[in-house]
DNA sequence: ATGGTCGGTCCCCGA
């Protein structure tokens, strides 16, 4: 078995307690970061490192960044999602190899543009990003690997995924658009691992800073773990742990996990 | 009725 978890940790140097004490309470075999919010070099590495994990990060300053964390050894394939133009790219994309025990997989680490406010340069960012999603998951898909591509997906699926829809309605992240583009992952033949599982509603990854969301557990689901064929045909349990967002200094966003029968 | 969040950075921007 082994357990795979998205989580965007708001800044990786404010969240190290956080994510040490939860690496070593949760013992996955891999997660996923996003927002590590420091350069590829300030990685806090040997703390993790410490913990049994590999690392592997793709940071920037100031803003985005991803990771991957593992026990087993890492085989970066991708530090930037492919189909762009060549230009700067903002540090949104880590996939890698995992050379784990019984048979490798492959992981991504994403974190898909927020896309706020609608109307404007950033939405359209957003669904081009999506767009080079759909087709590199083609690619990877015609591979016939147990994949896993986990993270901030900023998108919320369905109104099921928030707990006041109406909230969103003009929101990037429940746009028709936005929707249609995250289902489309789903057509190609990737399923979403917390909701195959857990099929009703109610069950959140996020929770805003702001007007006490936490408390009222006004929360949206945006996190998630998509699998291949070949890993949803091994898919065992899903879930979302809620005990990191609840502790002092949390993130706004909570772990995603799954276990994989590999 | 009012003011109510974080993090990084450079006092405002992004979420």
């Amino acid at each position: 078995m082994v357990k795979i978890a998205t989580w965007n940790v708001n800044s990786i140097k404010a969240r190290l307690p956080n994510v040490l004490a939860w690496l070593k309470e949760a013992q996955p075999d891999v997660v996923l970061l996003q927002e590590i919010k420091c350069v590829t070099e300030q990685f806090p590495e040997m703390e993790i490192g410490d913990l049994g994990y590999n690392v592997a990060a793709v940071g920037q300053k100031t803003y985005n960044g991803v990771a991957i964390l593992s026990k087993s050894r890492i085989e970066v394939e991708h530090r930037v999602l492919p189909g762009g133009d060549g230009g700067e790219e903002q540090a949104r994309y880590v996939e890698a190899l995992i050379d784990a025990k019984p048979a490798p997989f492959r992981v991504a680490s994403i974190y898909l543009p927020n896309g706020n406010p609608i109307g404007t340069e950033k939405f359209s960012y957003k669904l081009s990003w999506m767009e080079r999603l759909r087709a590199h998951t083609q690619t990877l898909l015609a591979g016939d690997e147990v994949v896993v591509l986990g993270g901030d997906y900023n998108v919320i699926p369905w109104d099921i995924d928030a707990r006041n829809p109406a909230a969103w309605v003009n929101d990037a992240l429940a746009q028709p658009e936005s929707r249609s583009h995250f289902r489309g992952l789903l057509y190609l033949g990737l399923t979403d691992a917390f909701r195959a599982l857990h099929p009703e509603g109610g069950h959140y990854s996020f929770w805003d800073y702001q007007g006490g969301a936490w408390p009222r557990d006004d929360g949206i689901r945006i996190d998630h773990l998509l699998l291949s064929p070949q890993a949803a045909d091994r898919l065992a349990e899903a879930g979302i742990d809620r005990g990191p967002r609840g502790k002092e200094k949390a993130s706004d966003h909570t772990p995603v996990w799954c276990e994989l029968k590999l």
